[in-house]
RNA sequence: GGGCCGCUAGCUCAAUGGUAGAGCAAUGGCCUUUUAAGCCAUUGGUUGUGGGUUCGAGCCCCACGCGGCUCACCA
C-alpha cells in the first residue's frame, strides 16, 4: 500500500499494545477490501479429523485420484511462509491439519498471505483437495482461503507455550489450545462423567437436580458460602452436598437417584481442593454399603477401561490397579493394631471391629495422650488447652488417628476401601446391627485421596434426629462444621424412607487419578483464583 | 494462616552490587514443499508494587501483592 516514505514517530512493533494496534489495523484492511474480520455465515461442513480419517492412509497417487474437496476451519497455531508457498496448520475440535497455501491455486486470496494480513491466532477457513506434500504430509491444498475471525492479541511463544501456571489458569482459553494435553483432559473429563451417567442410567437410575441454594446447609461436614435473596429477603448458604435433598426423592419413590452438581465449601484451597467442586451422589433402595462397594468396583474398573482401555492407570508414576476385588481396612482394627504396637496393648480376644474398639475404649485416656502429643492431631482437633480437658469421643480419636497412623499404611497400588467408621463421625449413616457403636460405611481411598464415601443410609426418623442434636451440641461447642438441624429431613424421614444405600464421589478427584493430574486445578478450568492486581495505584 | 521458592520484553528464559540481554513473536526485505522453516535487518523494558541501604540495586534489607510447592483444614 501507499504508505508514506517516512516511517511512523514509534517503530516499536513488539510491545503487546504496538502488536494488537498493528492486528486491528490489518482488520480494518480486511475490511476495506470487503472482507469482514469478524463474519458470520460461511459454511464450515467437514473438520481436519475428517480429511484425516478419510485419506490418511491413502498414497500420493491415490490421493492425486481424489476429486473430492474439503472446507475447514479452525486456528491457525502454525504459519510459514515462503515466498509464493506458505503452511498453515489448522487446529479445531477434530485435531490439526496442515493446510498448503499456493498462490497459483489459491489465486488473489494469497493476498492474505503477501501482505501478512493473515497472523498466527486467526480463525481461517479452508477449502480444497487433500494432497500429500513432498515430505509426505497429508495435508489440503486451498483453493479457497479466508479469515474468518482476527485475533487482535498475539499467541505466546510457539515452542514452549504458556508456562506460567498461574497465566495458564487465568488465560485458560489461551491455554488450552496452546498447552499440549490441556484440551484432551477436559475432553477426557467430559467423556468421564458421560460414562457414569450411562452405567447408572443402565442400572436404572435417574438423574435429578435439587436446589444449590440452602436455607440450612447440611449434610456433610463444612463451613458454607452465604448469600442473600433480595425479594425474599433471605439469607441462604450455597449447597455443602446433595445428601438430604437425594434422600427426600427416595423418600418420594425415586428409588435410585443421583446428582452430579456442584459442591460449594468455604475451606481452603490446595492440590487436592477447590471452594467449589463437582460431586456426583446416588441413592440405592434395598442396597446396603456392601452392594455400593461392588458398583463403586464396577464403576471404576469401567472408567479405567473406558479412558485408558486398561484396568492399571499410572498416577504420577505409581501404577494403580482397578481390577476388583479392592482391598478393605478397618479404620478400628488399624487404629487398634496401630496402639496394640506402640503402647503395647494386649491384641484383642475377638479379632474384629468390635474387638478392636473395645480395646480401644479401654485405652481411650492413652490414646487421647498420644493425640495431644502429636502436636499436628492437637490442631487438626482443634483443642484449646480448656477443652484438652474435656475428651472429644472416642470415635472422634479414632478418626483422627487413623488420618494420623492408618492413612499413610494404605497400599498406594490399589484403591482400598477403608471401612467399620465409628458412629460419632458418621451422623448420617446407619448403625451397625451388629455393634452400635459402628456404621455401615466405607470411603475409597486411591493414590491417598478420598475419592469416594458411602454408606447404609440412616432412616430411622428418631435416630436422626438424636444425631442432629448431637451435631447441635457440637456446634455449640464451637464445631463449625457441625450440620444444622434439619426438621424438614426429619419430617421426609418419618414418612418412611426405604432401606437405601448412599454414595458420593468426588468427580475432580476422579479425573486427577484418570488424567495423571498433580492439582485439582489442572481438571477444573476456571479454579479460584484470587483477581488480578490492578496495575493502576492502590 | 505458617514455611520454602518464584515474579525481568507479548511469550520462554539469561544477566559478581557497575551501560538490562538472547530465542520465539512482531515489523521491513528474500524465498513455490515447510514441520519450532531459513537468511538479512529493525523494534521492543517503570526488572510485580512501595520503601530502605549504597557513589551506584534486576541483584542486598523491609513491607505488600500474585502464584507454586508444602504443612494445617476438608472431599
Amino acid at each position: 500500500m501507499s504508505s508514506s516514505p517516512q516511517s511512523p514517530p514509534s517503530t516499536n512493533t513488539s510491545s503487546e499494545e504496538a502488536q494488537v494496534l498493528l492486528r486491528r489495523e490489518k482488520a480494518q484492511a480486511l475490511r476495506e477490501r470487503g472482507l469482514a474480520p469478524f463474519g458470520n455465515g460461511l459454511a464450515v461442513p467437514d473438520t481436519t479429523g475428517d480429511v484425516r480419517r478419510a485419506h490418511g492412509s491413502q498414497s500420493p497417487e491415490e490421493l492425486a485420484a481424489e476429486t473430492r474437496t474439503y472446507a475447514i476451519a479452525g486456528r491457525v497455531i502454525e504459519l510459514r511462509r515462503m515466498g509464493k508457498l506458505a503452511f498453515l496448520r489448522l487446529y479445531d475440535r477434530d485435531g490439526d491439519l496442515q493446510v498448503m497455501v499456493r498462490k497459483d491455486a489459491v489465486g488473489p486470496a494469497f493476498d492474505l498471505i503477501v501482505e501478512s494480513l493473515l497472523d498466527r491466532g486467526d480463525i481461517v477457513r479452508a477449502a480444497g483437495r487433500p494432497i500429500r506434500t513432498k515430505t509426505g504430509e497429508l495435508s489440503l491444498e486451498a483453493t479457497e482461503l479466508s479469515v474468518l475471525t482476527k485475533a487482535l492479541r498475539p499467541l505466546p511463544e510457539k515452542w514452549h507455550g504458556l508456562a506460567d501456571v498461574e497465566l495458564r489458569y487465568r488465560r485458560r482459553y489461551v491455554d488450552l489450545f496452546t498447552t499440549p494435553g490441556v484440551r484432551d483432559v477436559f475432553l477426557k473429563r467430559a467423556r468421564m462423567i458421560r460414562a457414569i451417567r450411562g452405567f447408572l442410567d443402565g442400572r436404572g437410575y435417574v438423574e435429578v437436580e435439587t436446589p444449590t441454594l440452602h436455607e440450612q446447609a447440611g449434610g456433610a461436614a463444612a463451613r458454607p458460602f452465604s448469600t442473600h435473596h433480595n425479594a425474599l429477603d433471605l439469607d441462604l448458604n450455597l449447597r455443602i452436598a446433595t445428601e438430604l435433598h437425594l434422600k427426600r426423592l427416595v423418600v418420594g419413590g425415586l428409588e435410585r437417584v443421583y446428582e452430579i452438581g456442584r459442591i460449594f465449601r468455604n475451606e481452603g484451597i490446595d492440590r487436592r481442593h477447590n471452594p467449589e467442586f463437582t460431586s456426583i451422589e446416588l441413592y440405592q433402595a434395598h442396597a446396603t454399603y456392601l452392594d455400593l462397594m461392588e458398583l463403586t468396583e464396577a464403576l471404576f474398573k469401567a472408567l479405567a477401561l473406558y479412558v485408558t482401555d486398561q484396568t492399571t492407570v499410572t498416577y504420577q508414576g505409581t501404577a494403580i490397579d482397578f481390577l476388583p476385588p479392592y482391598p478393605r481396612v478397618s479404620m478400628v482394627g488399624a487404629v487398634g493394631q496401630h496402639y496394640a504396637e506402640a503402647l503395647g496393648f494386649a491384641p484383642p480376644a475377638r479379632d474384629d471391629a468390635s474387638g478392636w474398639l473395645d480395646l480401644l475404649a479401654a485405652h481411650r485416656d492413652e490414646i487421647h495422650r498420644d493425640l495431644l502429643t502429636q502436636a499436628g492431631a492437637k490442631k487438626e482437633m482443634g483443642l484449646t488447652e480448656a477443652e484438652a480437658m474435656n475428651p472429644r469421643s472416642l470415635g472422634e480419636l479414632i478418626a483422627v488417628a487413623f488420618e494420623l497412623y492408618g492413612e499413610p499404611q494404605l497400599d498406594p497400588t490399589r484403591p482400598t476401601f477403608v471401612v467399620d467408621f465409628p458412629l460419632e463421625v458418621s451422623p448420617l449413616a446407619r448403625k451397625r446391627d451388629a455393634d452400635e457403636r459402628l456404621v455401615d460405611r466405607f470411603e475409597l481411598y486411591v493414590a491417598g485421596m478420598e475419592l469416594a464415601n458411602a454408606f447404609s443410609e440412616l432412616n430411622d426418623p428418631d435416630d436422626q434426629r438424636a444425631r442432629f442434636r448431637a451435631q447441635v451440641e457440637a456446634a455449640k461447642k464451637g464445631d463449625e462444621e457441625a450440620m444444622p438441624y434439619d426438621e424438614d429431613f426429619i419430617r421426609a424421614l418419618e414418612h418412611g424412607m426405604p432401606p437405601t444405600a448412599g454414595e458420593g464421589i468426588g468427580i475432580d478427584r476422579l479425573c486427577m487419578v484418570f488424567t495423571d493430574a498433580a492439582s485439582i486445578r489442572d481438571v477444573i478450568l476456571f479454579p479460584l483464583l484470587r483477581p488480578e492486581e490492578k496495575t493502576s495505584g492502590g
